[in-house]
DNA sequence: AGGGAGCACTCCAAGTCCCCGAGTGCTAAT
DNA sequence: ATTAGCACTCGGGGACTTGGAGTGCTCCCT
């Protein structure tokens, strides 16, 4: 189960290279500034460096290199006499390098699966992800579970509610199922027929297929007085069959974990709001985890996307059965966020994915 | 299982008449504390008072009338030498002095129109609504949709999705839809069988007793070796029939707006991990929000309940169709809201919830 | 020429001191 | 009954000091 972590940064590297640091002993230097800035929060100087440095460099040499690893970009100071803050940059580096083969915790991995197991749908996996990610992660745990065109249709129902209204439920073969009310008049009678034809045409068809080839048969018999095709052109136009649109269940959990982080109020308020807006988080993670992505992305500079989320971080994978990606899962949390842990947890669950959801067919 | 948690004193406390103080220039003054309080956050002293005070009252005599208040318990001093800061007894008695024909303002109306009308299922409507409460009082809104044991059943289906899994999905009258995937080894047959049989016998009658019956029939048949009556006792066994377990659904938002207030950070971070363990916020609302309760609701001292909820208030109010009650619905805010205006707004969409969900039918 | 020691300088954080304003309780006067 | 007056108490905020941590530069050493 624990097979050895394919990290991120690999893959990483290949779509944009992050250059680091030329010499030897800059990566180094530029490592430990990284990794005692993420553990302390404080600008790090050369002289507490100095000191933790195992290999006996003086302070003196270690202000020379960070005066270039500054020039280069990877350091800013927030004032003069204050020690030296990694940028962006550094954390990208710092990424790239880090060591590929940490395994999670054998206690987090039992947490992991008990939280998980004897799951067998896609909604109730991705809303325990988000949940466990943010207890592991001590930060925001945050799963998405598409309702994406590639789903493969299981059967759809219709039924009359009330006086104008349809009741309609489209069901993947995942098991991802989604209602809609619509407002329509039609009687029973037709709507059993609509969706006896739907099922019986087109079972196993992804959503996707199955919109474009029902627009196109709605259009050829249009001409004649096709009652059936007539419903489910009424039933077509008000996105009965659309999955997208109600699409994608999002999980935020452990929002509260950033009230634990240094950042102002204002900062603070800015991140809940847009974490409560379930569309950014989508957007989000759509952007960053396409669906050849195979391992665990890590998007450092997320302000560049959304500017209320300065100084945080994003990693995530996408969430795969088969060729098929079913959704994202990731963790949200600052730029000082324990990578390593975070990156191993992220790539479990994601693993996981395929395995629980099939363990039983 | 969801048994609403059920605090004697605080029922007890909630119904009994709030005993305000005696005397007319005590009530008077009282009021002014409460509102000053409100409006500016600080403790309010003799002074302050005396000044904002139309009929000239001299500091002293304002400061004896505070001293009586404060041996009755309706004012208290965060130290010596610092204003008095009203209990929760003096929010309990000033919420039940306030006038109670505030209208809400022609603006926050029509916005809660806008952002509910067109609606035509419970779930999306709690959805909306606790969005539209946490905009307008600013604060959160919390809305539940129960999927009580007292809907009427419209529908089951059931699917074999996979080798082992079925999926159920249960339509109430109301559009509410639950579905489950269950780990049974059924043909599909032998499901249809199941959900005609229900579909035929049941439709129209409550899930609570439907499944009372259920119960007994299959009790009943249970000698006689019956394929029927066993698929449909394992469907039963395995949930499902349950809409309580999967039940409410629950939205919360707004929670950003927590981060105005003046909480530090411990308590801040107790209230969001609070928020988001949705099942307390149903006992919550279970337990204040009765069946017979008609109108809007105030509970002040919530910390009685729920101690990371000290100085907090729950506004709320059953939303019913009929003599059902469907859902609740409330602002949870610090002890220092606007009340006036959380409670119209709660009171308004309580009202517009029949309206809106029967318009059609 | 690269590393290291020393030095002067800067800046922030924390501590101390002190004063002022707002508030109180009590008492005496109206 | 009210109110004016008085002595007293706190907490907050400003001014000032101090110490630690850091930097850049220069000079010296190997």
């Amino acid at each position: 189960m624990a097979e050895p972590l394919r990290l991120a940064s690999t893959r990483h590297k290949a779509v944009m290279a992050v250059v680091g640091p030329s010499g030897h002993r800059e990566r180094e230097i530029l490592t430990a500034i990284v990794e005692t800035f993420i553990a302390t929060g404080e600008p790090v100087g050369s002289r507490t460096l100095a000191r933790a440095n195992r290999e006996g460099l003086s302070p003196a040499t270690i202000r020379n290199v960070m005066a270039d690893l500054a020039d280069s970009g990877f350091l800013e100071q927030p004032h003069t006499s204050a020690g030296r803050v990694p940028t962006t940059e550094a954390y990208r580096y710092y990424v790239e390098q880090m060591s590929g083969n940490a395994r999670l915790s054998h206690q987090d991995q039992t947490m992991i699966q008990e939280s998980l197991s004897g799951i067998s749908d896609v909604q109730e996996f991705m809303e325990r992800t988000s949940h466990v990610l943010s207890l592991i992660s001590r930060n925001v745990g945050v799963a998405v579970a598409m309702g994406g065109p590639k789903n493969a249709l299981e059967h759809v129902y219709f039924s009359r509610l009330g006086d104008q209204k349809v009741l309609a439920v489209v069901v993947t073969r995942s098991g991802l199922v989604r209602d809609r009310v619509l407002r329509l008049d039609l009687p029973q009678s037709d709507l059993d027929l609509a969706a006896r034809y739907i099922n019986d045409n087109f079972r196993g068809w992804t959503m996707e297929d199955m919109r474009g080839e029902l627009a196109r048969r709605i259009e050829q018999e249009r001409s004649e007085y096709d009652r059936l095709m007539q419903s489910i052109e009424q039933l077509y136009t008000q996105g009965a069959l659309a999955t997208e649109q109600s699409g994608q269940t999002v999980f935020v959990e452990g929002a509260a974990n950033l009230v634990t982080g240094e950042q102002d109020r204002q900062r603070l308020h800015e991140m809940l709001k847009t974490l409560e807006e379930k569309e950014k988080i989508v957007q989000l993670l759509g952007a960053y985890l396409g669906a050849k992505q195979e391992a665990v992305r890590v998007v450092i500079g997320l302000d560049e996307t959304l500017p209320s989320m300065r100084n945080f971080v994003l990693i995530g994978a996408p969430a795969r059965m088969g060729n098929e990606v079913m959704g994202s899962l990731a963790v949200i949390g600052p730029t000082r966020i324990d990578y390593q842990h975070a990156i191993t947890a992220v790539s479990y669950i994601a693993r996981l994915f395929d395995k629980i959801l099939n363990e039983s067919e």
